[in-house]
DNA sequence: CTGAAAGCGCTTACAG
DNA sequence: CTGAAAGCGCTTACAG
């Protein structure tokens, strides 16, 4: 049953069948209630989505590309409000979210993919030519990295980790060390050697986080460049747990007393295998983590960590995609949260 | 830039392009990469997937609908592991994902949600008009409740629950108590009163898991009906916490020494809870959930539960939609984790 | 307020 | 192996 098998047995021309569905102004209410009448009478459920795509060239629906693959992105917290804060926007506004990983488009675009009518691209840089395959005239925002000639949403992640940093070197600090995440050119995961070469603060945000943690710890009298550094190359507790390992089972006086660290999940991997060395924190360890998940939040001891607010910042990619605000890059702020594991 | 523009460029017809993208058997290998060199050289991008959607009638794009709202879906790890599972084989299969809450699309749906090939609807059962309003031809699979006629797939949740309360009833046990989740049929956080209405086991999963313990409480000598039952609406921290507080605080005569859980949500809730508390796990409280979530197993005490593969459970669903697998309803099995929380 | 007609960009039998 | 043509189901200026 089609728009105009219904307007057939109705009597009335197509445009007023398509009329009384989009445009009720076009005709007269009791014209209009006749036609819906009949059409739930008959089962037509209104005009097909994919006639009507093709025609208006609008789909309504909006791309999330997420750097990471979706059964990470699904999984991390903080995916998983940014997703959150995207789809309250495109509900409230009738449209749907389709989910791509960047990872399975490496070539070319899957199926559907290129029917979005926007695009919101998430994490990591990913590679130009994904870029390059994406409609051109399709709005685009970035988060949590930049395109050129796009819009991007970020957090303040430098003073975020200045601050954190600052406050958790106001206590006497022996040995800090620090844990990075997807910060290294070619993939590594563990220590970080000095002359490793390190993503720009354009591909990655944890480039940011490690100026602003130096930036404390040079005010503090600490070299930076003496800090030991390491990095992980999935926020997951399976890849965080082999790199922690070994850091927690140094000798007392190698031990690192101080670990700050770009996320909450290596924080909480940290604490978690912490306790089971029966490491005091914060006495023979304090940890700092990034994000304000809930499940550092809602445990003892509470992680102290900086809270930035992924929903607000998939509302703002949502928005401005949907054309409610204009594009425009902006810089969201963090809230430093002072818990237990490094008071 | 057209399929059809291209045509006229190149002196063929349009068939001939569309066959280089589709066909390649209907034409010479030398003609093929003629077009796709020139495609590429003057930017077009393949064929356009509105106009090839309604043309061949498919999408390529699968939709889930959640019961739950998006926001909570998202930020559950069971809900999270499930569309993983999903979006392996989609991906695998060149197609995509279309994310749809059940919660907004009350009387229609919202824009390009009737273009799916197929549904996946997971959860709780939806209104019997939400599925009325999708188109009847597609393939739909039901996940954790049953639709009439359809094929639905389940993990044995009563099997299941009646292993862990037999396991749990292994040891001594004076008061226990069994915390549900969306059971009764009215919303209700707190208390079950004797008189209250229950969901059908069709409904919701929680029913077929309360026979579970109440099979293994009889096994055991307890009266089920004598057993006090609480139930909670929503699987989250901030819901569960203010049901559970309550019981923590009874007196120690009166504290259940048992608390059955239907989720390790709720379970994970009552153990941060109570050790807040300063009870003992397990000596003054013994705990058990259900799912097996990352959270649960990477904690010490590490909890006692149940897992089910969700992920596999979204790999069924896909490969069910998409017809790789003959539509069959399907029961997976589970696996008892002892942790710590019931040894 | 209503209707006839063009056309969105493809794919696919079918004829050659 | 290639091409001319129909048509998927709509929406939208436009004429009346």
């Amino acid at each position: 049953m089609t728009l105009k098998d219904l307007a057939r047995e109705l009597g009335v021309s197509t445009a007023t069948v398509s009329n009384a569905f989009n445009r009720p102004d076009q005709l007269s209410p009791a014209l209009r209630e006749r036609i819906l009448g009949e059409a739930r009478r008959l089962g037509y459920r209104g005009p097909d989505a994919k006639a009507r795509s093709l025609r208006t060239g609008r789909s309504r629906i909006i791309a999330v590309i997420l750097a990471e693959s979706l059964t990470y992105s699904l999984n991390d917290a903080v995916a998983s409000e940014l997703l959150s804060g995207v789809a309250e926007v495109l509900d409230a506004q009738g449209h749907t979210l389709l989910l791509l990983s960047a990872r399975q488009m490496q070539s070319e675009l899957p199926g559907a993919a290129s029917m979005a009518d926007g695009y919101i691209v998430y994490g990591l840089m990913p590679s130009q030519s994904l870029l390059e395959t994406l409609p051109t005239q399709a709005p685009l925002v970035a988060v949590d990295f930049d395109v050129t000639g796009r819009p991007s949403i970020h957090v303040d992640d430098e003073h975020a980790c200045y601050t954190i940093a600052r406050h958790a070197l106001r206590r006497a600090t022996r040995r800090p060390g620090i844990i990075n995440l997807r910060l290294t050119a070619e993939a590594c995961n563990g220590p970080i050697a000095p002359d490793q070469r390190l993503l720009s603060a354009e591909q990655t945000i944890t480039r940011s986080r490690l100026t602003g943690f130096y930036r404390a710890l040079d005010e503090a009298g600490h070299d930076p460049a003496a800090v030991p550094m390491w990095n992980i190359e999935e926020n997951t507790f399976e890849v965080c747990a082999p790199v922690i390992e070994p850091i927690l089972d140094l000798p007392d006086d190698k031990r690192p007393d101080l670990l700050l660290c770009v996320s909450d999940r290596i924080a909480l991997t940290a604490l978690t295998l912490a306790e089971d060395r029966g490491l005091r924190i914060p006495e023979d360890l304090r940890l700092t983590g990034f994000d304000g998940i809930a499940e550092g939040q809602y445990r003892a001891p509470r992680l102290t960590t900086v809270r930035q607010d992924s929903v607000e910042k998939g509302r703002m990619a949502a928005r401005m995609i949907l054309g409610l605000t204009p594009p425009a890059s902006s810089l969201l702020s963090t809230e430093l949260l002072i818990g237990d594991s490094c008071p």
